[in-house]
RNA sequence: CGGGGAGUGGCGCAGCCUGGUAGCGCAUCUGGUUUGGGACCAGAGGGUCGCAGGUUCGAAUCCUGUCUCCCCGACCA
């Protein structure tokens, strides 16, 4: 068997080095650890079986409330933020419009399409006090889709895609896996409404390409395998599997995926970025329930094997929601014309879980840099000795004065436990001050995982500042 | 929803079979010795044994009911 979940996959720079970042979530913003709330554990909770569920306790970034709902702490809702800040980013730039919809919801929006009866009892259903039927929201078509008929009138209204980065329920029948498989999910859904079918597609194609670009980022390698399009038919739909060793589904796919993908293609060029798309699709991927045998046979020994966790799906589903609740916006004959629909979904939450089962090792997480709750865990050795801490406190006014996000570990705690707490968190970059290391007018620098290295001040902050 | 397992200090567990009023490790607090990879010594605090009934002189332990959580499967961002 073939395998290429172990082995992390650089797609190259972000083609876009100036946007990247721009918008994260923190601005510095450092910490004493003395001060913050972070409430570790030695051992893995009983409950626990998956490694990402077992760190994200262990490394005090949530705790569960009930099954398959999760408290979000300091640490953890870091991670969610930065998570979503790219997600945000990454949806901007591809040109969807965010908005933020409410997540109860009245029962008669969705009695309106049918989708009432149609969802079963994943859907947790509720009332009022005036014995009103409402629902927390499992997703928003319908929603999104009245939103969008009250706003637009005209073909010149279009196209349009708008999106939101909102909680979900899904009362799921056996949530399981920790936040990989929660019934309360932070989950960003965009939806597109097009005149005809090829400017729907190429509406999918832009976020099939803002997908790509959105995992990359933060560390993943994501591969977009064929789904299921239910009654439509066609090719546009895609889920988008994260490789993990530890992933719930197999999955196949062409050695070509393995390398690294340019992802610099004009958006705004249908033409191009059909043929870009069209291209990255011509290699073959697919989930273990959707394997084609031919086309494996075909690929010979080409095809790999490995484990895979879907973090996102895109999908073309025309006018199922416009035509079922009388959706129409005029065209430019004066005819009414009924918008197509595509719908993009990304699970936030569930992409952290994604993150640590596919970027971890004994002693705990080993954060992407992109996604790290903090880039520096700064740390003093000996609490009780004035020169380092001294020049502990020197160092943590330097990197905040350069918006640096650094974690002061300033607890009066042995080194061994400094070790341990910022290897279980997973920060990318320890800084470690210790007495040998201020006699001599130097400080350690050391990659998470990596070898400690002996440098002076100046060369430790042009590196973490760099 | 089918099948299985578990609820005992914050966490991990033992005790239950064979009823006698709760124990261990870690964590926490105090004092001391320590201090470069989850220290050591001494002391201390913390538990209506998920909940409700029942049996019994006496229930963590036996019986009944109930709630919750976890695992396998089917299902899913």
């Amino acid at each position: 068997m073939l395998s290429g979940g172990n082995t992390p996959i650089r797609w190259g720079d972000c083609p876009y080095p100036s946007a990247c970042y721009t918008s994260a979530p923190f601005h510095g913003d450092p910490m004493r650890l003395s001060r913050y709330f972070l409430p570790v554990l030695k051992e893995t909770p009983g409950d626990a079986v998956v490694v990402s569920h077992q760190l994200m306790l262990r490394a005090g970034m949530i705790r569960q409330t009930a099954a398959g709902i999760y408290a979000w702490l300091p640490l953890g809702l870091r991670v969610l933020k930065k998570i979503e800040a790219i997600v945000r980013e990454e949806q901007d730039r591809a040109g969807a419009i965010e908005v933020l919809m409410p997540t109860i919801q009245s029962a008669e929006l969705w009695k309106n399409s049918g989708r009432y009866d149609a969802y079963g009892p994943e859907m947790l259903r509720i009332k009022d006090r005036h014995d009103r039927e409402m629902l927390f929201s499992p997703t928003a078509e319908e929603l999104f889709t009245t939103i969008f008929a009250n706003g637009a009138r005209s073909y010149r209204d279009l196209p349009k895609n708008i999106y939101q980065i909102q909680w979900k329920f899904r009362d799921e029948v056996r949530p399981r896996f920790g936040v990989l498989r929660g019934r309360e999910f932070l989950m960003k859904d965009a939806y597109s409404f097009d005149l005809d079918f090829d400017a729907a597609r190429h509406s999918y194609n832009r976020m099939f390409v803002a997908y790509l670009r959105t995992f990359q980022r933060m560390g993943l390698h994501a591969i977009p395998m064929r789904a299921d399009t239910g009654p439509i038919g066609g090719d546009l739909s895609h889920e988008f599997i994260v490789l993990a060793p530890t992933g719930e589904s197999d999955v196949f796919y062409h050695r070509n995926w393995e390398s690294a993908r340019d992802l610099t293609v004009d958006a705004d060029d249908a033409h191009a970025l059909a043929g870009f798309v069209d291209g990255l699709n011509a290699d073959y991927a697919a989930t273990d329930e959707k394997r084609d045998e031919a086309a494996e046979a075909a690929a010979g020994d080409a095809i790999l094997q490995s484990k895979g966790i879907e973090v996102g799906q895109v999908f073309y589903f025309g006018d199922k929601y416009t035509k079922a609740m009388g959706v129409t916006v005029q065209g430019a004959d004066g005819q009414a014309v009924t918008p197509l629909m595509g719908s993009y979904g990304i699970g936030v939450s569930r992409l952290i879980g994604a993150i640590i089962e596919a970027s971890h090792d004994k002693d705990g997480i080993v954060w992407p840099e992109a996604v790290a709750p903090y880039k520096v865990a700064l740390i003093n050795l000996r609490a009780d000795d004035t020169a380092c801490r001294e020049a502990a406190d020197a160092l943590y006014g330097q990197l905040e004065a350069a918006g640096v996000e650094v974690l002061y570990d300033d607890r009066d705690e042995r080194g061994g436990t400094k070790f341990a707490t910022a290897d279980l968190i997973g920060v990318p970059w320890q800084l470690i001050v210790g007495p040998k290391g201020v006699a001599a007018g130097t400080v350690e620098l050391k990659r998470r995982g990596g070898d400690r290295e002996d440098v002076s001040v100046d060369a430790a902050m042009a590196r973490l500042t760099g």
